[in-house]
RNA sequence: GUGGGCGUAGCCGAGCGGUUAAGGCGCCAGGUUGUGGCCCUGGAGAUCGAGGGUUCAAAUCCCUUCGCCCACCCCA
């Protein structure tokens, strides 16, 4: 039998009414605040996120989904949805409209990873990104998009933790000491630690391990090293989040899993313990647009899990309204009300209303009990009779009442009815 | 890539060495002549994930393999 890949997800009907809910929260928000929506294709030359997402980066070098089509060329499903669209804001010369630029996405998120909990192999992202202008209010805003995302889908107790990993000029000065720092301490930590001391230095800082804990505490901080500038802008960025009354707490530890992160870093933390908690990150990200090729272009997002979000909608008993369904249901006894109830179901979904028609021929009671399943507002029957009187018999389901209404009058009566 | 748990009909789930593999939900059909939701009756649907082994006998024990889940790494 086959199975939907490792790590991929059928979205059933069932679970529809989650998915439309925050699609329509996010994209009025996203109205609301100014941000227009942008698709970039599924997958991308794959150099692109080799100079974006980071050469050392676990995404790069064993998550992504990398081919090669029969044209010979290297192509990645998208891992994350930055690069794309700051690979178009070059491509399409967004940098001569005014600025900033500011983009909205849901896209489809492929990484190779093992599934767990909340982390699948395919998963979806909403995100939005805030091109060609540094002042901190953006920041600010992006942080108040997501978290007004939440707060109007009903979620409870969201963490923001905010940090500011500084700029490459005050970022190595800082290293370099926490590099000491560590190197101090070397025969103590985890062997994980030792691989990061090498690569990634700042990963230190959230390694989990009991043993590693105190000394990322005692750790000296990113803080204490930001250069004025960096300084200012997270100064800016938190009195714009006061000025929201978006409560934020500092993380010195927090740092991202990209490469191309500048000054602003956060993530949304919701209340529950769990390995894969956080649902929705982002930060600045200032030389990005550069190192793709185009001129120093500064620019901030966030991306937030759809499938984490719902998840925790899911836990937290938020409800989704409900989408649709079928109105009305037509049955029929007999050939001849048969053909005569087919062309009446076209006729009512030709006025604008929902119908299905019985099909199988099966007995009026099991139609009846097919409608009720199918719960339809009202049911048709077309019989001998009805075809006689030139009527049809209109059930209300509910009520478990019905009349007989004239074949010609049926479709506006059941507009009226269900308006 | 590493570790742990689990795999019985569409779903939930009993059985844990011995005749035709419970039960519930769902599905289908009946309970007289053209009608639902409750109730009653019946039916369809399972090579017990797959392969191999042990045994007179395996869904039940052993091995392998695949899959799912959870955790680590990492990340939304």
């Amino acid at each position: 039998m086959y199975r939907a890949p490792r790590g991929t997800n059928d979205i059933l009907p069932a679970d529809q009414s989650y998915w439309r809910m925050v699609e329509k929260v996010a994209a009025e928000l996203s109205r609301l605040y100014g941000y227009q929506r942008i698709d970039t294709p599924v997958f991308e030359d794959a150099s692109l996120f080799v100079r974006t997402v980071g050469e050392g980066t676990d995404i790069v070098e064993k998550e992504t989904y990398t081919f090669e089509d029969r044209g010979n060329n290297r192509l990645t499903l998208r891992p994350e949805g930055t690069a794309p669209v700051c690979r178009a804001y070059i491509e399409h010369g967004m940098a001569s409209l005014p600025q900033p630029i500011k983009l909205y996405y849901f896209a489809p998120i492929f990484r190779y990873d093992r599934p767990q909990a909340g982390r699948y192999r395919e998963h979806h992202q909403f995100g939005c990104e805030a091109l060609g202008d540094l002042d901190p209010a953006l920041d600010a805003e992006v942080i108040g998009l997501a978290w007004e995302l939440y707060r109007r889908l009903g979620l409870q107790e969201i963490s923001l933790q905010l940090n500011s990993i500084g700029h490459p000029g005050c970022r190595p000065a800082y290293l370099q000491k926490l590099v000491e720092h560590y190197r101090a301490h070397v025969q103590s930590i985890c062997a994980d630690c030792k691989v990061r001391l090498e690569k990634n230095p700042l990963r230190l800082l959230d390694c989990k391990e009991p043993g590693c804990q105190h000394i990322a505490n005692a750790a000296p901080t990113m803080a204490g090293y930001l250069c004025a500038e960096c300084r200012e802008h997270l100064e800016g960025v938190q009195s714009n989040l006061e000025a929201l009354g978006i409560p934020f707490q500092m993380n010195h530890r927090l740092v991202r899993g990209f490469d191309y992160y500048t000054k602003t870093v956060f993530e949304f933390w919701p209340p529950q313990e769990g390995a894969q908690s956080t649902i929705g990150a982002g930060g600045r990200y200032d030389g990005l647009i550069e190192a793709l090729g185009g001129r120093p272009t500064p620019g901030v997002g966030f991306a937030t899990g759809i499938e984490r979000l719902i998840i925790n909608l899911k836990a937290q008993g938020v409800e989704a309204p409900t989408i649709g369904g079928v109105q009305v249901f037509v049955g029929y006894k007999g050939a001849e009300a048969k053909k005569a109830a087919f062309t009446l179901t076209a006729e009512l979904r030709e006025a604008g209303v929902a119908a299905v028609l019985s099909t199988g021929d099966r007995s009026l009671k099991a139609q009846m009990r097919h409608a009720d399943a199918l719960g339809a507002r009202y049911a048709l029957i077309l019989g001998s009779k009805e075809l006689a009187e030139g009527t049809v018999t209109l059930r209300d389901m509910a009520r478990a009442e019905q009349r007989s209404v004239p074949r010609g009058e049926v479709a506006q009566e059941l507009l009226r009815l269900l308006a």
